[in-house]
Order: C-alpha cells, then structure tokens, then sequence
DNA sequence: AAAAATAGTAAGGTACCCCTGATATTCAGG
DNA sequence: CCTGAATATCAGGGGTACCTTACTATTTTT
C-alpha cells in the first residue's frame, strides 16, 4: 500500500495506515498471547461467523473470496479446533461451520484485546478525542 | 490483520483499518492510473529516498527490512525505469540509488494524488473534521 | 599489511493468501 | 426421474513479500 510520501508532513492517509498497523497487530498479538494462535486470514471468519453456524459459501460470499479459499480458512481453524464442520439438517449437500467452545473462547479473547485497545485509545486521547475519532471515521466510511 | 470483530458496533481499529485500506488503495490507483505502474511495496522506497539518493542499506534500515529485499525492491524499481544505482563517490564499496526523471514524475503524481485525496477528505468532513482527524492521529501515533 | 567491519549481490527458501479446474453429492423444477 | 444448479471438496498452481545463508569487493581498524 503506497503512502507515497517523503513529505516533511505526513499525510492523512499515511498516518491512518500506521496507526492501524500499529494497533492491528496488537489484537493479532493480544489473541494470539493469550493462547490462541492464529492467522492474520482467519479473521475473516471469526469477523463473519453466526452464533448457529454458517455455511461455507456464506463465508466465502461475505469475505469476497472463493469457496475453495475459505474452505481452506476453514480447515485450518478445524485443525486449531475452534470450529467444526457440521452437517446442515436442512440441506444435505452443505455443512454447518460452527464455533467449538474454544473457538467462542478465541473471539472472547479478541474482544477483550479489543476493549484493551479501545480503552488505550481513551487514555491517550480523551474521553472526548476518542469519539470525535469514531465519529470522524464512521463519516469518513459512510461517505468513502 | 485481525479485526475480530462481529459486535455490532464496529471497533475503532477496524475502522482505522477500512479506512486506510479504501484510500491506500485509491493512491496506488491514481499513481498507477496516471501511467506510472508500481506495486504497493513499492512506496518503500518512494517514501523515503532523498533527492540526492539514498544507499541501499539506509533504505533496508527505514523500511525495516534486510538490504536483500530492498535490493529486489530496487531492481523492480530500476527496471521499471523511477531509479538508478549510480556509485558513491565517497564510498567504493556502496551505490546510490537515485530517481530518475520519471522517477520524480512518478512521485509528483502521487503527492498530486494524495492531495487531491485530502481535498475529498475536507470535502466528506469539513474542514474542521479534517483538521481534527489529524491532530488526533497525530496524537495517537506519538503516544503509541 | 593483516584483520575486521561494511556495502552490496546471488541463490534458494518460507509463509501467506488466494486462484482455477475437476469431481462427488444433493437439491429443485419440469 | 432426469437435468441443471448448488454445495462442498480435492488437486494443483501462482504471486507477493519477505527471510537466511553465502559470497565478493571495498573500506576501516589495528
């Protein structure tokens, strides 16, 4: 991703990038330091994943990429045992991805980081700067 | 990159992240689209090599990467013609790496399209919100 | 002048992330 | 019940972005 600088100020866009790398890998390395290793990718489920379980190519369609990637994804977070491959009662050709309990424990672990994270960000810029930030950016994504 | 989301209401960091990726890429595709291809690793270089040149091993060091993946870097760069190695005088063993006219016209194309980026910014959230925004990434990005 | 450090190059490897193509099974409509 | 679409999976491939290890040429240190 090309910030494309060498400005003396930095710009925008430049700045949004480091201040997401920098905070990124907190929550990858906050889950992961809590004993839930992980790839960046799997996020991508745990993002989407319902509470009864979805289907695959639900996954596949909602992360925008083919079935066989996410089939993939999937095997691997089976292999980490935090999901399971069901079959779907009410179809016999698909199967059910369904979290295990260490799988809801995983993304637990992920929203405490998160909460973590969130609770920094109040620290360094207020109660108030930290508003202003998530409302600056939900604007910024309504509109982008 | 973890967002770990699938709260209802999007985290901070999540959002720092969609944001920076919907104008990352807007840059590379404005650069790219006014005829100079590059790929995103590419401003690792661009963002940090100065009008006089730079020696490689000072570029690995900025973008904190070993000299070997600097010097492919560089090779791209220099085959898709933005860079040469010119020979330090002041050093025999070392090169400069210095921009080429349609280096520097490839820069100024960026610093085009990022401005006019910032300008859609002011535009989306007012001049006010766009200065705020700033302040507070800059804020966030000094504490971090 | 010999030894040690530094600049760059060369070759090969790894992790990640996603793709295309082909196949087996099941479902849904005519 | 036949056929076309949907669901998942198997097999194989490819690009990006890095790394390690090993080497040569040059400079600096002793």
């Amino acid at each position: 991703m090309a910030s494309t600088d060498r400005q003396r100020r930095a710009n925008t866009i430049a700045m949004l990038g480091q201040a997401y790398s920098l905070l990124g890998f907190k929550i990858v390395d906050g889950v992961v330091g809590a004993g839930y290793p992980q790839k960046p990718s799997h996020s991508a489920v745990f993002a989407q994943i319902k509470r009864e379980g979805s289907r695959l190519t639900d996954l596949a369609k909602g992360a925008n990429m083919t079935p066989q990637s996410m089939g993939e994804l999937v095997a691997e977070l089976v292999e980490l045992g935090y999901v399971e491959r069901r079959p779907d009662p009410t179809d016999g050709r698909a199967k059910l991805i369904v979290l295990t309990e260490r799988g809801n424990a995983c993304i637990d672990a992920g929203e405490t980081t998160i909460r973590g994270l969130e609770d920094q960000l109040t620290e360094i810029l207020g109660k108030r700067g930290h508003a202003q930030l998530r409302t600056l950016l939900t604007k910024l994504l309504a509109e982008g």
